[in-house]
RNA sequence: GGGCGCGUAGCUCAGUGGGAGAGCACCUCGUUGACAUCGAGGGGGUCGCAAGUUCAAUCCUUGCCGCGCCCACCA
């Protein structure tokens, strides 16, 4: 054997034999019927794994292997996720960065092709980065979310939830991200505190209106009354005042109540046209807040969107896809005179037509929202409609001379002096600096703008009620449990999923649009749409014919054609215009013949698809026998940042289709961050690449660092070079102590009638059958080995795997290298054949099983050692977990333990009283009690040679010049009168006398109190009697030896 | 505002209602026939603070302090 292990070049060579032998695919070396199937989270085609896939991935596969070990039918499912957004988003600035064609100058199906090239390459990568970490996935059955058969299976879920009406479409607020011009689901978005400011305005009442403006403090007392002729409004968004719709207050707001119903003036705009508003009443309006009213716009507020449903108020809405404002439809004037009959309440809107108002001042269109913002604060100041205030006022933040301004992420920053004289402005507009929540898009990080616009939504509230059931039921477990309130919260709070993307990678909405037929109308058709939602275009087209020759009587002909652009800005308008479907439309002969319905240009998020993972991947919607023997499956492991976005979708999904959960346990696994606890990131520059340590340390080490620190219920877990040094030390440590097996002809007997591995306790050979063991080391073993693959055997069961990790660490290191292996040398080189024999044969077993217990972990150097060994009828990967009995003797582990103290006794004297590490010393044994004779017989060799003794000897008395130790049933000496350092010796006696005194002092205490007798159960009692004992007699020993010390002079 | 996690050795972290642990780092010694990616030995902790429950608290309860994260619509 080598010296060491060649993790680099043995592990692409081990990991193609087991894929060369079919070692992964599903069933491989089952032994029973029952299944256990994990899904793999698909990683986004958007580039490379990161450290937390490599944890994520490390878990499944030790589950995998060790259920594989265990005889099960295992499938470990593999595959990728198309990621809509993200992948489109590396793709575009990948043609940016290369001065290539935009998306749009491309054209959606060359754009298209050009992300199927990424996946291609990112899938490569992906795939690749799996195997080096060992992953034992079933890569016959990889996939892909937009494959064909997944594909297939979205549009089936898609037109079941629409034909259930669990799916819909409607013109709502949705998070519109400007970068890409999409919607957004609430998840995609991440509030961030940033620099805010709220600018106070007034809005003059109607007519020149007058009130008393009254303001009480806490005690009732009036602070404040003056006459005024507006409305004090606060805002963090002047832009949006453009599109307001009324001014609302408290009702219990005394202050506002006289002019609530009145109108009040928007003081932007052009003077000519100002916009009248009303001002009512909501329970929103927080009195003690701002002003206590608040401006209602309810296109691009969330809030106020609620406000204006229940006040039917309209919403306005002010901008267009990129957040830029408004240039469409009608010129200002016109428009503003349609809104100002609406709020005198001398016409109303559709929402439809309310959309198509355009508020914005012609002078402002065009422009962003805060270049927008800027103009509108600077017009309502010029015009002295600011709230103005002391120039030292604690809340003016537009500090003397100057004026806030705004950067393209809407963060203020300050403007070049205003005009001023040289004394100064006495007053300043009040502007309040404010730390205000700043939605942001998750993947592009510019500011959300609230939008209104049609969109699909999935009724996620009723799906989520079975879901949030089977796991109160306990169908579904967490690990660990305290996620299950987390998923609880989210669940039971639900809104509306909107699952309509305005991207071109993902699958597109199964969805046509035609006209829809007017029910008396004498033209036949109407502008209004009408939605045909089908698996295919030719299902579509059928759909529509049946309903176009039913309404209209007669047969027409229907055309299909994709929606391009166009359509989208239509659609999201609201809905009407020539291009969905009269234009599609022909006669003949009076009679409409042709029409063309139009699909939906829009695709669905990403989710939509990774949500029904554990069945599509099975095969669903076709009844394949993998969909019914591994549905549903068995434990899913994940980051806790996907619960929401993917563990709670599958939850609804799977029980929605499969009717049973996909899963029955979800294991949370830790964030990998840096050995700083810092989250990784690009920015600050401390990712650690899985590849990079995987080539340094290697795959096991690497795996071995991550399962060793995977501790339940710990958030975060730190990876750094010396966590895998650590792994890549454990994996020497074995290597060196098979190479010293193998240097001894450790081999082990081979059954030559079976050509089956044999086990020890159940052995045709007789040689190593524990019962027919003669040797306590031998016996001694045995137990621990047991013992051990019992611990790692648990804690695998609890998913703890920190536990596994250090439960086979400790053996393989501390049991087997540090004592068995030294144990088994006098054996092995002695004469007794018999004995050598069962010692090679106890040892290649023992280190057997070291092997297999270890193998989910760290699966290449195990299968490379189980191979060098010994002739295997089996790969390991493929060997039988150990089911071992108890094979503990307790007579051979009280006589090891014993040994060991022994040893590690003289040890810690020797290197205290600065023996030489070469220097053999006799020993003599005295107050020896039962069996210490015996036990003394069986092993002196291993003694002498361990502590490094020239001789043992039971005596009646210490030798004089002795330092002693204490056992429990003898005492140690040493005579070291020549190199004994009298006070040194004297020094660590007294300091052991010292300790004992304590303990019994702490037990003779615990010992005299009545409650502890009383209460305490009786073998803790017992317990503590003992150690008092003990405690005693050490004491009394101690004592003698210091005594003696005192008499040697 | 709500929820969660964490404060144990210099560092990173396990752990338990009854005698404080590991890895790394540090100190001393060591080329003993598997292994210097090693071996032997060692130093080092009021288990965040306070109160309570208990015969007994590092562990359970409550409060406080500190750190981190998630969710949430205060204009």
């Amino acid at each position: 054997m080598e010296k060491t292990f060649d993790a680099a070049a043995a592990e692409p060579r081990i990991y193609a034999a087991w894929k060369s032998d079919g070692a992964f695919a599903a069933g491989a070396n089952k032994s029973r019927d029952d299944t256990y199937c994990i899904v793999i989270p698909p990683p986004n085609v958007t580039g490379s794994l990161h450290m937390g896939h490599a944890l994520n991935n490390t878990l499944q596969d030790i589950l995998i292997r060790w259920k594989r070990m265990q005889g099960f039918d295992v499938l470990w499912q593999p595959g990728t996720d198309h990621a809509g957004i993200a992948t489109q988003m590396v793709v575009e600035r990948e043609l940016m960065e290369t001065q290539q064609p935009g998306r749009r100058d491309m054209g959606r199906e060359k754009f298209v092709e050009r992300v199927w090239q990424q996946k291609e390459k990112s899938e490569g990568t992906i795939l690749g980065q799996l195997e080096r970490l060992g992953c034992s996935c079933d890569w016959s059955r990889n996939e892909f979310t937009m494959s064909d058969n997944l594909s297939a299976a979205v549009l089936k879920v898609f037109v079941e939830l629409y034909n259930q009406g669990l799916i819909f479409r409607g013109k709502r607020l949705v998070n519109w991200d400007p970068m890409f011009e999409t919607a957004i689901s609430d998840l995609e978005v991440e509030s961030t505190e940033v620099d805010g400011h709220m600018w106070h305005f007034k809005y003059p009442l109607a007519g020149g209106e007058t009130y008393e403006y009254v303001e009480k403090d806490d005690d009732g007392t009036i602070t404040l009354r003056e006459t005024r002729d507006y409305i004090s409004i606060a805002t963090t968004r002047p832009e949006t005042m453009l599109g307001d719709g009324a001014v609302a207050v408290h009702p219990s707001d005394e202050r506002y109540a006289p002019i609530v119903g009145q109108l009040c003036e928007i003081p932007v705009g052009p003077k000519e046209h100002r916009r009248l508003i009303p001002i009512i009443t909501d329970e929103y309006p927080d009195p003690d807040f701002g002003s206590g009213a608040v401006k209602i716009t309810g296109a691009h507020d969330f809030n106020d969107y609620g406000v204006a449903k229940r006040g039917n108020i309209p919403c306005y809405r002010l901008m267009d896809t990129k957040a830029a404002m408004r240039e469409d439809g009608a010129p200002y004037a016109e428009d503003a005179a349609l809104a100002l009959a609406v709020a005198r309440g001398e016409r109303t809107l559709t929402e439809a037509e309310a959309d198509q108002v355009n508020l914005v001042p012609d002078d402002l269109r065009g422009l962003d929202r805060y270049a927008a913002r800027a103009r509108v604060i600077e017009q309502i100041t010029t015009e002295g409609l600011a709230v103005m205030v002391a120039a030292d006022h604690p809340d003016v933040a537009w500090m003397k001379g100057q004026a806030p301004t705004w950067d393209k992420k809407g963060r203020a920053g300050l403007a070049p002096p205003l005009p001023d004289d040289e004394t100064g402005p006495q007053t300043l507009p009040l502007v309040e600096a404010k730390k205000i929540m700043q939605p942001f898009g998750d993947r592009s990080k510019v500011v959300i703008e609230p939008m209104l616009t049609d969109q699909w939504f999935v009724d996620a509230k009723t799906l989520a009620e079975p879901a949030i059931a089977a796991v109160r039921d306990g169908k579904t477990k967490f690990v660990p449990d305290n996620w299950e309130r987390v998923y609880y919260n989210w669940m039971e709070n639900i809104e509306p999923w909107c699952i309509s993307r305005q991207l071109w990678w993902g699958h597109q909405v199964p969805v046509w649009y035609g006209p829809e037929v007017d029910a008396n109308g004498t033209s036949g058709l109407s502008m209004e749409r009408r939605p045909f939602c089908a698996e295919s275009e030719e299902e579509a087209k059928r759909a529509a014919t049946n309903y176009y020759s039913s309404t209209l009587g007669h047969d027409v002909r229907i055309h299909a054609q994709n929606g391009d652009d166009e359509i989208v800005e239509i659609q999201r308008r609201g809905g009407t215009g020539p291009a969905l479907g009269i234009e599609g439309v022909s006669w003949s002969d009076g009679k409409i013949d042709e029409i063309r319905i139009i699909r939906d240009p829009d695709v669905l998020d990403t989710w939509f698809s990774s949500a029904l993972w554990p069945f599509s991947t099975l095969g669903w919607p076709n009844q394949t026998p993998e969909l019914a023997r591994y549905y549903k499956t068995d434990v899913l492991i994940t980051g806790f940042d996907i619960i929401f976005f993917w563990v709670a979708r599958m939850m609804m999904q799977g029980i929605k289709f499969m009717d049973e959960v996909p899963f029955h346990t979800v294991y949370i696994n830790s964030i990998v961050v840096d050995g700083h606890g810092k989250k990784m990131s690009k920015s600050l520059g401390n990712i650690i690449d899985p590849l990079d340590l995987i080539d340094r340390f290697g795959a096991d080490a690497t795996r071995f660092a991550l399962a060793s620190q995977e501790v339940q219920a710990r958030r975060t877990l730190r990876m750094s070079d010396q966590a895998a040094e650590g792994g890549q030390r454990f994996g020497t440590k074995l290597w060196n102590a098979a190479r010293f097996a193998e240097i001894n002809q450790c081999y082990r007997p081979h059954d030559s009638h079976t050509g089956a591995d044999t086990q020890p306790h159940a052995s045709h050979t007789g040689a190593i059958r524990p019962e027919l063991a003669q040797h306590t080391v031998n016996l001694w073993i045995m137990g621990e080995t047991s013992r051990a693959a019992a611990a790692v055997t648990k804690a695998l069961e609890d998913y703890k795997f920190n536990e596994a990790a250090t439960a086979i660490y400790d053996h393989v290191w501390k049991v087997f290298c540090d004592w068995y292996v030294e144990f088994a040398k006098p054996l092995l080189m002695g004469e007794d054949e018999a004995a050598k024999a069962e010692t090679r044969a106890t040892m290649a077993w023992a280190l057997d099983q070291c092997l297999v217990l270890l193998h989910p972990i760290m699966p290449f150097i195990t299968e490379e050692l189980w191979a060098t060994l010994s002739n295997r009828s089996k790969a390991l990967i493929h060997m039988d977990w150990p089911d071992l009995a108890d094979l503990s003797d307790t007579a051979a582990d009280a006589e090891m333990s014993w040994v060991i103290r022994v040893i590690e006794s003289v040890r810690s004297v020797r290197a205290e009283m600065n023996v030489p590490a070469g220097a053999r010393i006799p020993m003599v044994l005295t107050g020896t009690g039962d069996g210490v004779a015996g036990r003394l017989d069986r092993n002196s060799a291993l003694i002498e040679r361990l502590a490094r003794l020239s001789s043992i000897e039971i005596g009646a008395g210490a030798p004089e010049g002795s330092v002693t130790l204490t056992l429990d049933d003898c005492e140690i000496n040493l005579p070291l009168k020549d190199i004994i350092d009298i006070a040194a010796e004297r020094a660590r006696l007294s300091k052991a006398v010292g300790k004992t005194d304590k303990e019994i002092n702490g037990l003779e205490k615990k010992l005299a109190n009545q409650g502890f007798l009383a209460k305490a159960p009786e073998e803790v009692v017992e317990e503590q009697r003992h150690r008092l004992e003990a405690a005693r007699s050490d004491q009394a020993r101690l004592n003698a030896a210091l005594d003696r010390l005192s008499a040697m002079k």
